[in-house]
RNA sequence: GGGCGAUUAGCUCAGUGGGAGAGCGCCUCGUUCACACCGAGGAGGUCGCAGGUUCGAAACCUGCAUCGCCCACCA
């Protein structure tokens, strides 16, 4: 258990005052309060009532063999914040974390470092030796972005961190398995399927990295049968050729429309293969006849699927090619390329090579070409299933924020192809599949172990499992935890929408007849600073882990959440990268594929990534006003057995009132953007409440209270810092309960921030006495004024130490309804009032006149609705300076005037639109002809 | 090729029909009293281009340009 907090009385301990130094310092904050939440168990929420909604979000899972990158820290950002808000709101909160086994990501990191340490494949292991080692790398690596979330003070529930291979897991996998099965909905079958001869597997469309490769277009003569005529066909890959089974045209193509149905000798092969006529044929692109090899391209199978071609794999499992091309077997597809070519040539039947740039499939995993080869292959047949999905999101029983987002699933589910779901891999779930000595096939659950049984070789599509994640985490196949599901929202990428989220909609509906998640958020993918896709293999990766360290854990979330507004993909700015500029970024990422940007950066660490240097610069000022405000909590206050109370409303100034405001209304403000996942906005607005108004203003003007021994402003300001401090928590939970926890508080109070709930009423109440007593938003036209006097003074060019007079000339309309600011009687400015606003703005006097009173000689001026403000000079003015000053501004507003004249001229205008926007516009004429009247009096009393 | 989105201050971005905004950066001034990771003041924008709708457009519509992402992939 953690150490309780001494709650018997608040003392005024070094600890809180004296020690606490000029800079925040995050990491020993960050370690010392991770091990005491998770200690305390505050992660691990309490059982819903009957009728309550919960808060629960299930992670995507992250690879074993991962480790933490940009995109990642933004959405754990966003979990957090989002169950650190639900958690003080008091709701049951719930965050099951795990890891995804990843099949061939883990698979292929495996192979790697077992080649590289020790020289072997894993077929030189067996299986269950190279399985043995995969679960020890699991154990070892998995680790690293668990630890990793844990730094950036992620409150999940690690108690119920699942693994997407752990037992339960496991039998809800196979479940799905035979369930299915049973059903029809798997079936095996041969398809083309995309060929890893680098992970000896079929991998996902999503494994696939196109690139563009500069290779050449060839052009053969094929020489149609019984004529002496040629066809010439275009290719990319000659040694594709020995397949052919057809040469397709299209059917509207003059130059070839007599050659339809007769055939052509497929050269070197000697094969009569037909001519067909085929839509999909472009007549525009090379010679307007294709070669069709319907074994190892996609676009020509569906060509021989729809004119009944034979198959023929040329290209074996091994990338080499096979017995059917004949003398050309064994060797391998780019020795057989120019073999071919060569041969070709010989018989005079290349027309023609071109130059050609083109993208070729590359394995995201090992970077070999992937090859489209026929296979057996399990399948999920996916059309009747996905049916419930498409109507589920239509129905809007899933929200997708945003909405659009929707559309991609849509036009994925109305077009969905039937699931490739097995691998040519060891790592992952063992298809449950038994072949008898027979031929008899059986889908079993438990292993079948009679002799002459053997097993299906294959494992399952890693996301296969993935897609059972939120139900499978959560007790399914045994015992489904309902309290807890369906979940509130999962949050992800775009890229893995149809993938994963549409797939897991369709297993939960399937199995559980529920949706999974009632929301989906969509984050924005982080850009770098030239707009390009962050990726590690482009080497444009920045490692997160290296800016807690930097900035600390709070300052880089809050800096990541500043960026999340919608889903607009956002940019993250590296200033080293910016100053090698984009053109040799971009070179360098084209031509050094993979290899990391020679990036240097010789100025302070701090100011590489300005978003985040921005937001730790607001950690360190939180920290600061804290330690001010502290420091000035006298000995009472922490012999009081309540702490710091809220005081009473009036007898506050105007400025405690409207600080307490302010709260009130930030908290509403911070609520509404949390609720619609407005993260930016969020954070914008806190950022704005505790640096613009509780530091710039309230900190500023509370030291002439403090000074004056004003107790019950410092408890406003202690009960303002804790009720900021609950704001922030979502967002800097580490900084907040820091804080928090030094501040004064009642002797029962809760022992951790996370734990302590939302605003109470009090710290809200301000926002209600508003409502009844708007005199508060006179502090804001008090901001305008000092403002302006400042401005004077710097116009002035007053030195610090000399306290000038400012003569402020004010309709009495304006005093009218202020009591805060003037006295009832006689209209006097609150003489309390006043001497603080001297000391604040360093004058020696301020008066206020009638608006009709003669105006000073030599002075500098400015004007405000109601109000001209002057400072007299005693000395020179610079005339001609302050004639182009007031001359400029005359200018401005004299172009002001002539938009409000030409709009309110015209009759269009004051006919149709709304009568309050025409009177606005009359009132912006009055106010702006009054000001410039003011300007030309004041620019006559110059010369 | 199809779809989606973006284009507003030097940079990153708010702003969905009625007087162009924020943060950072920049310039000037200021370090005895929380913070130089600071304070005060200031400069800076024909809102990508061209049409259209409207009394009125940064915003709505059309086209174009540039960029990004997703999907499909060109033999």
């Amino acid at each position: 258990m953690p150490e309780p907090r001494d709650q018997s009385q608040n003392v005024p301990s070094p600890d809180n005052q004296f020690s606490m130094p000029t800079a925040f310092d995050p990491h020993p904050v960050e370690a010392k309060w991770y091990a005491i939440w998770q200690e305390a168990g505050y992660f691990q929420p309490r059982a819903p009532r009957e009728g309550e909604t919960p808060f629960v979000i299930a992670i995507p899972p992250p690879n074993v063999t991962g480790v933490l990158h940009l995109g990642h820290a933004l959405q754990h950002s966003i979990h957090d914040c989002l169950l650190r808000y639900h958690r003080m709101k008091g709701e049951p909160t719930l965050c099951v974390p795990g890891t995804d086994h990843a099949s061939i990501g883990t698979q292929v990191k495996v192979e790697q470092h077992l080649f590289a340490t020790e020289g072997k494949t894993r077929h030189d292991l067996g299986r269950e030796e190279f399985l043995r080692r995969s679960w020890e790398w699991k154990d070892k690596y998995g680790r690293t972005i668990i630890e990793q979330m844990k730094s950036l003070g992620c409150s999940y529930d690690w108690s119920r961190e699942r693994f997407t291979m752990d037992g339960g897991y496991s039998r809800a996998v196979l479940t799905v398995f035979k369930e299915w099965f049973d059903k029809g909905l798997i079936y095996r079958g041969l398809r083309l399927v995309n060929w890893s001869p680098g992970a000896h597997s079929t991998v996902s469309d999503l494994e696939i990295e196109f690139r563009d490769v500069q290779s050449h277009l060839w052009h053969f003569k094929y020489p149609v049968k019984d004529s002496d005529r040629f066809i010439i066909v275009a290719t990319t890959r000659p040694e594709t050729m020995l397949g052919d089974t057809g040469v397709a045209v299209h059917p509207d193509d003059e130059r070839y429309r007599d050659l339809i149905g007769q055939s052509v000798i497929l050269p070197l092969m000697n094969r009569e293969i037909p001519i067909v006529a085929d839509h999909f044929v472009d007549k525009e692109f090379g010679t307007g006849a294709v070669k069709v090899t319907p074994a190892h391209d996609p676009n020509d199978y569906e060509i021989g699927q729809r004119h009944g071609l034979p198959m023929i794999s040329v290209i074996g499992f091994d990338a080499k090619m096979t017995e059917a091309a004949g003398a050309y077997a064994g060797l391998s597809r780019e020795e057989a390329r120019l073999s071919v070519v060569r041969d070709l040539q010989a018989q005079n039947l290349v027309e023609k090579i071109e130059p050609y740039s083109h993208s070729v499939g590359h394995c995201s995993r090992t970077g070999v070409v992937i090859e489209p080869l026929l296979s057996e292959q399990w399948f999920v047949a996916m059309k009747d299933l996905a049916r419930p999905v498409a109507d589920a999101i239509r129905m809007n029983r899933v929200h997708y924020h945003p909405a659009r987002a929707a559309e991609t699933s849509l036009v994925w589910l109305d077009n969905i192809r039937d699931w490739c779901i097995s691998r040519q891999l060891w790592w992952g779930h063992r298809i449950p599949i038994y072949y008898g000595p027979h031929g008899e096939i059986k889908c079993s659950l438990e292993p079948i172990t009679e002799p002459g049984w053997t097993q299906d070789e294959d494992v399952l599509d890693t996301w296969f499992s993935s897609a059972l994640w939120p139900f499978a985490v959560l007790g399914w196949p045994d015992n489904l935890e309902r309290e807890w599901y369906p979940t509130s929202v999962l949050i992800t990428g775009r890229d893995i929408l149809n993938l994963w989220v549409s797939r897991m909609i369709l297993t939960s509906l399937h199995f559980v007849d529920d949706i999974p998640f009632y929301d989906v958020l969509v984050h924005p993918t982080v850009q770098d600073v030239f707009g390009l896709r962050m990726s590690k293999s482009l080497g444009t990766g920045i490692d997160p882990m290296a800016l807690i360290e930097t900035y600390g854990a709070d300052a880089t979330r809050f800096g990541l959440l500043q960026l999340a507004g919608g889903a607009q993909d956002v940019r993250f700015v590296d200033q080293a990268e910016a100053a090698l500029g984009e053109e040799a970024v971009r070179r360098w990422v084209k031509e050094q594929n993979g290899k990391p940007l020679p990036l240097t950066w010789d100025g302070k660490p701090t100011e590489r990534y300005p978003q985040m240097q921005s937001a730790r610069n607001f950690a360190n000022k939180i920290w600061n006003a804290s330690r001010f405000v502290l420091s000035n909590v006298p000995e009472e206050i922490w012999n009081k057995p309540n702490g710091a109370q809220w005081p009473d409303w009036d007898s506050l100034d105007i400025v405690g009132q409207w600080i307490w405001t302010s709260l009130g209304t930030t908290t509403v403000q911070v609520e509404l953007l949390l609720d619609s996942y407005k993260f930016g906005e969020a954070a914008t607005e806190l950022y704005k409440f505790i640096w613009g108004d509780f530091c710039d203003w309230f900190i500023e003007w509370a030291k002439l209270k403090f000074r004056e021994g004003e107790t019950q402003y410092v408890e406003l300001a202690v009960c303002v810092l804790e009720g900021a401090m609950r704001l922030l928590h979502p967002f800097m939970p580490f900084l907040s309960e820091e804080i928090w926890q030094k501040l004064p508080k009642t002797a029962n109070a809760p022992t951790s921030l996370s734990i302590a709930g939302w605003l109470t009423q009090d710290a809200r109440v301000s926002a209600r006495n508003y409502m009844n007593d708007p005199s508060t938003a006179d502090f804001l036209y008090i901001q305008d004024i000092i403002r302006t006097i400042r401005s004077l003074r710097a116009e002035a060019k007053l030195a610090h130490s000399q306290k000038p007079v400012i003569v402020m000339f004010m309709l009495d309309e304006q005093k009218e309804g202020r009591f805060g600011l003037w006295e009832e009687e006689t209209f006097h400015i609150h003489p309390k009032l006043k001497q603080n606003l001297l000391q604040f703005v360093n004058l020696a006097d301020l008066q206020v006149m009638p608006i009709d009173a003669p105006r000073p000689q030599n002075a500098l001026s400015a004007s405000l609705p109601g109000v001209e403000i002057y400072l007299p000079l005693e000395g020179l003015i610079d005339v001609p300076r302050e004639t182009a000053r007031l001359q400029k501004e005359l200018d401005e507003r004299s172009a002001d005037l002539q938009r409000v004249e030409a709009k309110l001229s015209n009759p269009q205008f004051t006919d149709k639109a709304p009568s309050a926007v025409v009177a606005k516009e009359e009132a912006k004429r009055a106010e702006i002809t009054a000001a410039m009247e003011k300007l030309r009096e004041r620019l006559a009393a110059l010369n």
